[in-house]
DNA sequence: ATCGTGAATTGGAACGATCCAGAGCCCGTG
DNA sequence: CACGGGCTCTGGATCGTTCCAATTCACGAT
């Protein structure tokens, strides 16, 4: 042991500090290289060697001190993550699900996820900090709504990120991203209520400004026209909140009657529900309500909500196959990747 | 500047490699360690010198490197958090509200959240390769529904930790906790439902050896007996899901026929509102229901879930303030802390 | 003018890993 | 037997910061 009497030892509440290379090197009879290549290349060690300096590893313990590898590699093997919490009074909670898919994707990569918050009112905050200190490697972007500055920021910087969803609103983005198909969401919805005989389905979207909102409308749109189904005076656009809504389904049915409501988000859809409880109405039975994102409201509501259900745990796996791609050396740039979203079926959509 | 003409250059996609220390020191004409004293001990500096060198720093966008500092220091200012996602089918979502408030309160006190995953059945996975690595400071040990072997193993190896919830099951354990007081939440919930003169109130909780739910549990019996009220018939232990739920609900409604319901979850609460929804009773008018938890399900349910609100928040402030305490120099336990849930009341529990 | 004292500043060493160039060894070949 | 070359293994330098001890500076008191 390279140990000397002063150093720190254990006493009392005080932990020893934990063993280095040098003292494995030490306890094996190697010298400290030869213990890092058994660590990170250990195809390049006899076989005695190896087991010998691994059997000295085990023996006192031994993890290779983080700091030490990330200050001579130049790199973290963190990943940072701006993590916005749902809004309360919404049903959106996506990023639970996506986080924790995050985090073990990342972890078989080899890279832990590292969170930071930001000042909501500046989109880029947060970001430069752990930039310039080199505490993390890449970041992952999500939060692109209405479109997305970060990503702008961040490709000018020319930050390592990949993010999930699209550049809409800037085509000449050549960053990694990823995303879900929002208007093969919108129109599995669809076919699904059109299969059930619907004819009058109305769609309940977001404002016009978001892009992801258009998308999913599209969806619908196309899926009705596919099948010549008349969409005037079927759609609205409002905020993404229950209320809303509520009085958008409440003038749809007073004014088209439809028999069948897609809608943008869990949100908006169970604002649907609001309104059809208040006429009397039953979910299913009179009319179809499909939500957007499979929320756990979608889940537990009684009767069950139909929505849309995003891939999370793939687009997860892809980003951190765009990351690993990124910091490659040589960088191997990943295109951008669209993955199909599914229909969870449950008792709003189903005559029982 | 110190940079030779072979040091990396901006060249094509390679950035520059950012600034350090003595950059800033010889562009401000003083040494390395007077521009770590005005990083980190502005104090130390006369106010010329400093003014100097902060100008240099903000003039080469100087941020000190993560990797170094925390390999000169031995800490990582880093916190560990093991995440698990809410299970599918129910309403717990705590953890996106408190993994936000977590990761605001870690930033005021220089801070970030590392979140990694570990194998479900394995409570303990996952802290000893970053507690070896050095990888975090501390952990933020969540998920003690059952116990807390974490605490236990973490205590043992004398690495840093704050748990959300109490030591039920060691009580000679000496960590600092923060916890809510789930008693006094299922108290609250009583007590609302006795105000509003519901006499027969029935318990649906979760299993015996949940130490959480006899814990809320023992708030409900607490509150009816106060009250003078019987509790025997009422009560009843099931797991925490819908379908429990509801099966639990019926059967107490066919039995005993009470007129109100608090509950252990939202989730538990969401199968007492099926359970009505069955037998057409209107929940608030006819049989009111308190859900634990206040999750997005009970915020935008038709009607609204009343539910406990646990203070995440605060929590998140305790649990860094008491971090703080343990990781200073010379550390300072903070004691257990308890704090105070509310009663976000919405229309299951009032007559409309 | 000299000294003493505390404030301000400095240079070298250290944290623990990896990079890099070179040294030792083994073995077959000319 | 010398030589070349591939496989192992080694030792010094280095990443960028902070710790530590020492040095210099400013300035009032002697």
């Amino acid at each position: 042991m390279s140990r000397t009497a002063d150093e720190p030892l254990s006493l009392g509440t005080i932990p020893v500090s934990p063993p280095t290379l040098a003292d494995v090197a030490e306890l094996a009879g190697v010298s400290r290289q030869t213990v890092s290549n058994a660590v990170n290349n250990p195809e390049l060690l006899r076989a005695d060697t190896l087991r010998r300096v691994q059997n000295a590893i085990a023996d006192l313990g031994y993890s290779p001190n983080r700091a030490a590898r990330n200050l001579r590699t130049r790199a973290s093997h963190l990943v940072g993550m701006r993590f916005t919490p749902a809004q309360e009074g919404t049903a959106n909670a996506l990023m639970d699900r996506f986080v924790h898919s995050l985090v073990e994707a990342s972890a078989e990569a080899g890279y832990h996820v590292l969170l930071f918050a930001g000042d909501p009112t500046d989109p880029v905050s947060g970001y430069d900090d752990l930039l310039r200190s080199t505490a993390v490697d890449a970041f992952v972007v999500t939060d692109t709504f209405l479109g997305n500055p970060q990503a702008t920021w961040l490709e000018l910087r020319r930050a390592p990120f990949v993010a999930f969803g699209r550049p809409w609103d800037t085509p000449e983005s050549t960053h990694p991203w990823v995303d879900v198909d929002g208007a093969a969401g919108a129109a599995l919805a669809t076919d699904h209520l059109i299969e059930a005989d619907h004819t009058k389905i109305a769609w309940v979207g977001w404002r016009k400004d978001s892009w992801i909102g258009e998308d999913r409308r599209s969806g619908w749109s196309r899926a009705m026209r596919s099948r010549g189904l008349v969409t005037s005076g079927l759609a609205c656009r409002v905020e993404d909140a229950v209320a809303s809504g509520r009085e958008a389904a409440g003038r749809l049915l007073d004014e088209s009657g439809p028999t069948g409501f897609v809608c943008a988000s869990d949100t908006l859809a169970m604002g649907v529900l609001h309104a059809l409880d208040e006429r009397g109405l039953q979910p299913g039975r009179d009319v179809a309500v499909v939500g957007f994102d499979d929320s756990q409201v979608a889940q537990v509501v009684p009767g069950g909500l139909t929505s849309v259900r995003q891939p999370l745990e793939d687009v997860a796996v892809e980003v951190v196959r765009a990351l690993a791609g990124l910091l490659a050396t040589p960088p191997k740039m990943v295109p951008g990747v669209l993955l199909e979203p599914t229909l969870a079926v449950r008792g709003s959509s189903q005559r029982r």
